[in-house]
DNA sequence: CCCCTACATGCAAAGGCATTGCAAGAAGAT
DNA sequence: ATCTTCTTGCAATGCCTTTGCATGTAGGGG
C-alpha cells in the first residue's frame, strides 16, 4: 500500500470511523487540514484556517479533543501557553513522537523527525528520577534568524 | 567565598541592587522564596506561599518578569500552559542552563542538573533548521510513577 | 536629614485561551 | 424510515496573563 500522500477523504473517513468517531464535516475538514499542514497548530489557528467553513469554534476544540483521545493527533506544548496538535503518523509500529524544535526569536515551529536524542546520565540524578522520556523540546535559535 | 546557603537577606538585596533593582519588600520575599525552594513555581504558587505577607498578586507579577529581565531568575513551561520561574544560577559563567523533566503523571518537576544530552543530527533536518539550543525539555514518566 | 524624581505598588479591569452546559441537529444502526 | 447516541452551535464561565492609572516609596542629591 502506497503511502497516502492523497489526502483522500474516504481514507481520511474510515480514518475516523476505525477510530470510533462519527465521520462529520468538521472532523474530515479538521483532519484534512493536519493532512496538508503537518505541523503542531493550535486550536485559534485551525479556527481561523477554517473560517470559510464556518464551523463553530468550540466544535473545533472538541473535536481536537476528541481526535487526541482517538490517537490521531497528539497534544504538544511549545512552551507559549497555548497548546498545538499535529496529525500522529499512524503508520503502524512506525509511530515514534519526535522532537521539537522552537525558535525563540521567530516562534517558528520544527519537527525534527530525523533526530536523535542521547541522554547521558552522568552522575546520580537522571536515573534517580527519570523512568521513560516520552516527549522533548527544544527551544533556541533557528538557522534563518542566526 | 563559601556557597551562600545562608539565604541572608543582605545578600539578597545586594543581589537586587547589582541588577539595577529597587530593594523593594515583595522582590526580597520573591528572591527569599525561591532561595529556599529551589524549583520552577508559577505566579500562582508564589502569590499563595506569600499570602501572608499580603503582596498584590499584580505586583508578585510584575516582579517575577522583572528578576527575569535582570537574570535573577529564567521562566520555564513544563506543559501545563502556566508560567514557571525558578532562581538562575549566579555562580558567575558557571551559569548554565539545565534541561528540566516533568513527570506526565504527578506532575513533577525535576532540574537535570547533571544531565548531558546529545544531539545526532542525523540525516538533513537537524543542520538545517536548529542554529543553537538554549532550552530542554523532557516529558515523560520519573521512577515513582513508575 | 529633608527633598525629589523615577521606579514600584495596589487596585481594578481587560484579554486570551481553555473548558463546559444545554438544547437542537445529524450520523449510523435497526 | 425510525430511533438512539453522538455532535454541533451558542453562550457562558474560569483561570492565568497582562496592563492602566493613581498613589506610595526607595534611594540619590542637596
Amino acid at each position: 500500500m502506497a503511502r497516502s500522500k492523497t489526502p483522500s477523504l474516504d481514507a481520511l473517513r474510515a480514518l475516523l470511523r476505525d477510530a470510533g468517531l462519527r465521520c462529520t464535516a468538521p472532523r474530515v475538514a479538521v483532519l484534512e487540514h493536519f493532512q496538508t499542514h503537518r505541523k503542531p497548530l493550535s486550536h485559534g489557528e485551525l479556527v481561523e484556517a477554517l473560517a470559510d467553513r464556518e464551523f463553530d469554534a468550540a466544535t473545533i476544540y472538541r473535536n481536537l479533543i476528541d481526535l487526541e483521545g482517538a490517537g490521531l493527533v497528539s497534544r504538544v506544548n511549545v512552551g507559549d501557553n497555548v497548546w498545538r496538535f499535529e496529525l500522529r503518523d499512524q503508520d503502524a509500529e512506525t509511530q515514534r513522537e519526535h522532537p521539537h524544535f522552537v525558535c525563540v526569536e521567530c516562534g517558528e515551529i520544527s519537527c525534527l523527525e530525523q533526530v536523535r536524542i542521547k541522554l547521558t546520565p552522568a552522575p546520580g540524578s537522571l536515573k534517580s528520577v527519570v523512568n521513560q522520556v516520552s516527549e522533548i523540546l527544544l527551544k533556541g535559535q533557528c538557522t534563518r534568524c542566526a
